[in-house]
DNA sequence: CGCGCGATTGAGTAATTTCAAATCTAGTGG
DNA sequence: CCACTAGATTTGAAATTACTCAATCGCGCG
């Protein structure tokens, strides 16, 4: 389990035994049943996650009862309604099971604590950070440039083993269409 | 000028007289005059911007000729093509002044230097790198839940001074909306 | 005065949504 | 193994939203 922590951050800074002992001790392990909630809206947001196993969603429920999807996380994954963490305010997204998922939680007091203490680690959330973001531009751009239909075909390139894993329904609310029309080309 | 730079950065951490000094020794100053190119598509990136007054535009062009925009910045905030930075490949946004813009330039050598030598620094660009994700996140779910008047009102609402500064048809670009229905629900 | 650029308006067209109904599918209990 | 049900997907048709193309307007500046 920590394993695979051990081998995502080391992709960005290796670690000494030591050191990965000391980041270790500033996580705890969850699991989560399909359908369960990880983060209800409403609620203060005491983790961040990182997905051992599993398979989420970040939902955001507008007024009229549609639920758009912000963000879908699996293996090596960090997720959470940041802006409710980092602010210690309450969630205006929820994070949801799509499968059964294992997750590694870090609180922000701990957070804090392993990036002042140990500032590679702090390197890596940065780096982690800067692709994160460009991640989101390309999805702004893809939302600008495209159409529903080339914006499915991006998907599916982009993230052919996501779209085997989740129901098209799901896709469509990540895709900002309405599942009839996604499905009137999907394939 | 680096004044504003450090009074930027000590809304996150505060930095003594000789550490802002070394802080400074990793920036010039560069001026550019409305409508010219800080970042030209297909040319590599050497520098990450910090707006110190003026206003710019980053702008991808796709393949049928139209440009959609992907964020503004003005007055301290952080722009670049951070991908092509960060990977030090070639520009697939360009970066153009909509006013006359003055800006710090930091290279990613000098970037590196700098959050290794000075871990006060690295935390505030974690921090800030924290905060751009987040605006990332709204701006898609804006895309994702409004259609385009709500989205118009909402930027209206979160950026009322950009909205004065900038053309219609620029507005427009960035919402993801012709320029003709932009007017027809402008005002 | 007249040019040029940005903004507006109108009309027709294309894309997408909505609502409703039909179909398919996987999992459950008998 | 089969029948049944709930959920997911597909299909159809009408309504809505936004786009495109073209023409016009308005205003600042040389």
């Amino acid at each position: 389990m920590y394993e695979t922590l051990r081998q995502h951050i080391e992709k960005t800074v290796s670690l000494s035994e030591e050191e990965f002992a000391f980041v270790q001790g500033h996580f705890s392990i969850k699991k989560y049943k399909k359908h369960q909630f990880i983060i209800q809206e409403g609620e203060l947001v005491n983790y961040s996650y990182f997905i051992l196993s599993g398979l989420t969603k970040l939902v955001h429920n507008d007024a009229s009862g549609k639920s758009h999807i912000v963000s879908f996380a699996m293996e090596d994954w960090w997720e959470s309604d940041f802006y409710a963490y980092l602010t210690q305010t309450r969630a205006t997204l929820s994070l949801e099971c799509i499968e059964d998922t294992e997750v590694l939680c870090i609180s922000l007091a701990n957070y804090r604590k392993l990036c002042a203490d140990l500032q590679k680690v702090e390197a890596f959330f940065l780096e982690k950070a800067h692709f994160g973001n460009i991640a989101a531009q390309r999805r702004i751009l893809s939302l600008l440039t495209s159409n529903a239909k080339e914006r499915y075909a991006q998907l599916l390139k982009q993230y052919p083993t996501l779209v085997q894993r989740v129901p098209k329904s799901l896709l469509a609310a990540y895709l900002g269409v309405s599942r009839e029309t996604l499905s009137r080309f999907a394939r």
